[in-house]
DNA sequence: CGCTTTTGACCCGCGC
DNA sequence: GCGCGGGTCAAAAGCG
């Protein structure tokens, strides 16, 4: 069985970098099929304030039920699940771009009289950073190995130890040129069975797999937009 | 020999 | 301005 399909447990986040400055909301894109790595998929809209914070987290299982969600939870899943009905009919890629689906589930929130409103209106103080960065999406996985296959050839450029933490976190750059995705990974703390992969920006290009092998990977090139 | 990894140095943004 | 910490660079080492 390959690194891969060991994975058990994936929990994705996303990050705009540029609306939730303004917003305080991170949002993942419309392209919820994103994780090829594990048995469970999850979606997270979180308040950018503290990204592990549970007051403004919203956490949407989409393999399961809805209705076990607290009921302030559900519109919010409504309203991720019409986007997600929206960008199918729109896009046969099915990708939208970050600020689209931020102004849509921004305004949808800021409309209501969620506690949501307030972090996302608190959010609007805080210093836009003029660093331009791609977006980010990030997941955990529970696996005994760092680096996970996802279809791409990586290079590894650094390895820094990071405070607070007891394992090394790892940096990674896409080998393809003129691609310039990179990637993050670190055990978390708390639980050294878990990996935290960090991706950074889009690939231009198809995984090294579809070269290699003529076998469908579809669910993969899903899975990196 | 060419590609990848390692690792210390350096850069840069941020908070004080 | 200074120190801290995260991210990147690049030379050297490792490996097939």
């Amino acid at each position: 069985m390959s690194s891969t399909s060991q994975a058990m447990l994936n929990q994705g986040l996303f990050e705009d970098q540029e609306m939730s400055s303004q917003m305080g909301l991170y949002t993942s894109p419309p392209n919820w099929n994103f994780s090829p790595l594990g048995y469970h998929q999850s979606l997270r809209l979180l308040s950018s304030s503290n990204l592990s914070s549970t007051g403004a987290d919203i956490t949407c299982h989409l393999s399961e039920n809805l209705s076990s969600m607290a009921p302030k939870h559900r519109d919010i899943t409504s309203l991720l699940g019409e986007l997600e009905a929206a960008s199918v009919q729109r896009s046969s890629t099915n990708i939208r771009p970050w600020g689209e689906v931020n102004q849509y589930v921004g305004s949808k929130i800021c409309s209501g009289d969620d506690h949501l409103t307030v972090a996302a209106m608190k959010m609007k103080k805080v210093k836009v950073r003029r660093k331009v960065r791609e977006p980010r999406f990030c997941f955990k996985t529970l696996s005994d190995v760092d680096v996970l296959d996802d279809g791409y050839k990586w290079r590894k450029y650094g390895q820094k130890v990071v405070k607070n933490t007891l394992h090394p976190r790892s940096y990674y750059r896409c080998t393809q040129e003129n691609c310039r995705v990179k990637k993050r990974v670190e055990r978390l703390a708390e639980d050294p069975r878990m990996v935290i992969t960090t991706y950074e920006g889009r690939h231009v290009h198809s995984p090294s797999h579809d070269l290699e092998t003529s076998e469908s990977s579809s669910h993969i090139n899903n899975f990196f937009w």
